[in-house]
DNA sequence: TGGTGACGCGAGCGATCGCTCGCATACAAT
DNA sequence: ATTGTATGCGAGCGATCGCTCGCGTCACCA
């Protein structure tokens, strides 16, 4: 960011070109997300934008950075009763809870995963694999007696990208499997492949 | 395709540009990938280039149809003797022979999967995803009685995908996991789920 | 109320893009 | 050798891109 916004009428406006840039990608892709086309969906002219975002890009990150908030918060919020749930109630709980998160916004989701190049929010979603692999270790190091492997580090990169790749073609593909039955197979999928 | 090549000449010159069109999607990525540039790397003229090709995208779908092409004759080949396995042992081999193929070259995996849009070779991945699967219900209902679960089109979506993200994964991202070791997860993640 | 810095504007620059077209050349059939 | 066609060339068109800059406007403090 180029400059801080300081008065209120700026920092609204750096609130609509990011909203204009979640649009813009929405509707018309992530080839017409062009910064001239950003300022007018925005109703701001392309000199004011570039007074707070250095370059296209750090629009695109902004947009995506507010996204990935949202699905953490969302994530929390639902998971935030539930922490103390453990084996498969725990896994179908988490997937359940993440895949409401996911299924709040599938036009954006769609659009990051699929039309976005993966480099361009590789390096976000890279850094939260790795916080929620953490977690998952030292959730398996509580459990380790009931485990079939005791190298819980590749037990939770495997799980983590099971989960996360699963839920997310789940809500994009829209497979013709009714979503109880998913969260069961998912279930039954880490339960299988974590117990002795 | 606009025009077929007909003299020896013009079917060495597309083949140029092809692989002209794989060198700058390596060296320049998704971003640098333009046909003024494929040209100039090819020897060729613009003009020239869009003898033979309609327009941009057509040149990245050779490409990705020749990269697709030797990926799935390389698996195949490496699975070929194989064909009488069941049970782990075939699970283990066949996940043996993807990855074996995906090491083959991995820049081109890693630019198809991390840079370009997925839009771009969605359409192929799915036609391929859908195939495999198919392969695999008819592997699953030839052993109904060992299975947990009867849905074979289910379970047969969630270990396809299951096993493409792994492998793409593990050949990307090299994490710190034994090759010897990463099979044998990948067998015990498909044999829990499947097996009763 | 006057002044000062933050704010916002929009024409347009330089570069690059995908792609075309008129023309020269090489090949194959006669 | 001549002719018809397939091939190849490359300057450059029209469009779009990311981004700048000089200037007017507005909010806030003295």
């Amino acid at each position: 960011m180029r400059k801080q916004p300081q008065q209120k009428r700026s920092r609204a406006m750096v609130e609509r070109i990011i909203s204009a840039g979640r649009e813009v990608l929405l509707g018309d892709g992530y080839d017409g997300f062009s910064t001239n086309r950003i300022a007018a969906r925005a109703g701001v002219s392309p000199g004011s934008l570039y007074q707070y975002f250095p370059n296209k890009e750090a629009i695109i990150d902004a947009v995506l950075e507010q996204y990935g908030d949202d699905l953490a918060e969302r994530v929390a919020a639902a998971l935030g009763d539930r922490l103390g749930d453990t084996g498969p109630r725990m896994i179908r709980d988490t997937a359940d809870a993440l895949l409401t998160a996911l299924e709040k916004d599938v036009g954006l989701l769609r659009v990051s995963t699929e039309e976005l190049p993966a480099t361009r929010h590789g390096d976000r979603l890279a850094a939260l694999e790795r916080r929620v692999q953490e977690l998952c270790v030292a959730y398996l190091a509580g459990r380790r007696d009931l485990l079939r492997s005791s190298d819980h580090a590749t037990s939770a990169w495997v799980l983590v990208l099971c989960v996360e790749t699963l839920t997310v073609r789940y809500v994009l593909d829209a497979p013709d499997i009714p979503r109880d039955v998913f969260l069961d197979e998912l279930t039954a999928l880490c339960q299988g492949y974590l117990a002795r």
